[in-house]
DNA sequence: CAGAGTAGCGTACGCCGTTCGCCTCATGCG
DNA sequence: CGCATGAGGCGAACGGCGTACGCTACTCTG
């Protein structure tokens, strides 16, 4: 609570009520970004929002962090490190890819906004949690049986992949979420748009009706499994099949 | 050449030296759109400067288009439409998705400013270019053997990985253009920095020092072609051995 | 030739990120 | 114990943004 503004209300009534928050930091601030983030998505956070909700002025923020492009940097790189990468293991790197993927996802649906903010940062090029986890999946890869640069190389594409999907799933769920309304009630109202753009396009119309009566959800996570297995399925190959060419 | 402000200059000078342009319109705001953002970046685009740019004041944009976000989705819609998808033949579906693929990548690197505007719009959902191309990438898939569902999950998969690498890609490139560097003095700038954070991470480390006589574009080119290949052998063993399952 | 409709524009509003100079206060030192 | 120092915090202000609104001036219809 930010003392309110009265003009000259009794002067040595102790000026300093503050204190009660442990002061503003680097951490404070990125932690209540997140937050301010998830609760009111992309657009509610400013310098000013932002400064508020720890109980300061907007400019104070920039004693802690450069500019707003280096909070945000910040503010990806921290979400990172909620992603779990299980320890190397050759015998099960399949189920350990798989489970990175998994939680990969969630942390980007746990936090839509990422999909709207990546691309002014891409990805925190260098932050800490950014790096232990690449070690950590590059380690898998590793144990799998491939050479660094191959095991490079098959990291990228694991994680463009679920990057690139669940980034979009992001913001179709973004734009579903601004809309206010439930999931199946939005598509049904905007049935008759979809219908007409779709009528002269005959498989793609045919593979909306076909999942009409399905759980969307439920839809969007095998695809997005269907995927990470295909990936897998090819990656297989080049371990059985000698590494060659 | 909007007509400089002058106080009042000689009233019955003829008061209409407009239609020099053939006016606006949606199609010419979207094309200067898209080349203010190819020359000058992200940040350059406002309404004021593009109304400029065209001769106009920023508020007449305002007859053509709802928002600056409906702009950027017609911009967006616009630029898939520079997508070359060969058509459908079963002989060579390999062949045809790795075109697809290549050139879906080189739009990208040609607009890198997609990457920072896609999290805003999504992909434009039902934009005709869009459409177009996805159903000619369905019927790529369907040729090869697929059924519509999976064809479907086939096509999610190959475009979340390409935009998901070439989006990453478009990122780098845009902070280094920024930097107004060289490529390779970019890096030597930033070596300091790039090697205390790679001290703790030794898996990481290896791979870059390896990467490091060769040229970086190259590099990029060689991950993203492995990414698509691994991607057809996941693909194709569906298709070899029945698709039960 | 009257009327209606539309493209274009100037002004203004509220918000944004960020700079600057000031104030306050805790700290460490003589 | 007293004082200088430096850092954290803040209010005001600047320039720029997207966009709502109401006016003008033109063109086209009947």
């Amino acid at each position: 609570m930010p003392a309110e503004k009265q003009p000259i209300p009794s002067v040595w009534a102790r000026p300093r009520p503050k204190r009660e928050q442990p002061s503003l930091s680097r951490d404070r601030i990125v932690s209540e970004a997140i937050q301010l983030l998830d609760t009111e998505g992309t657009d509610a956070l400013s310098m000013r929002s932002l400064g508020a909700r720890l109980g300061a002025g907007a400019t104070s923020l920039y004693r802690h962090v450069a500019n707003k492009d280096e909070l945000i940097e910040l503010v990806v790189d921290e979400i990172y490190g909620e992603v779990r990468v299980p320890a190397a293991d050759p015998a099960r790197w399949r189920a350990a890819v798989t489970e990175s993927a998994h939680s990969l996802r969630s942390m980007v649906l746990r936090h839509p906004w990422v999909a709207s903010v990546l691309g002014q940062v891409g990805l925190a090029y260098l932050g800490p949690n950014l790096m232990r986890q690449s070690e950590r999946m590059l380690a898998l890869f590793k144990a799998a049986g491939f050479a660094v640069d191959e095991a490079d190389q098959a990291m990228k594409l694991l994680i463009a992949y679920v990057i690139g999907m669940t980034t979009s799933e992001a913001a179709y769920l973004s734009v579903l979420a601004r809309s206010g309304q439930n999931e199946q009630d939005w598509l049904e109202s905007l049935r008759p748009t979809t219908e007409q753009a779709l009528q002269d396009y005959p498989l793609l119309r045919d593979g909306r009706t076909a999942e009409q009566t399905r759980d969307p959800e439920q839809i969007r996570a095998e695809s997005f499994v269907y995927g990470v297995e295909r990936i897998l399925d090819g990656l297989e190959t080049r371990l059985t099949r000698p590494p060659a060419c």
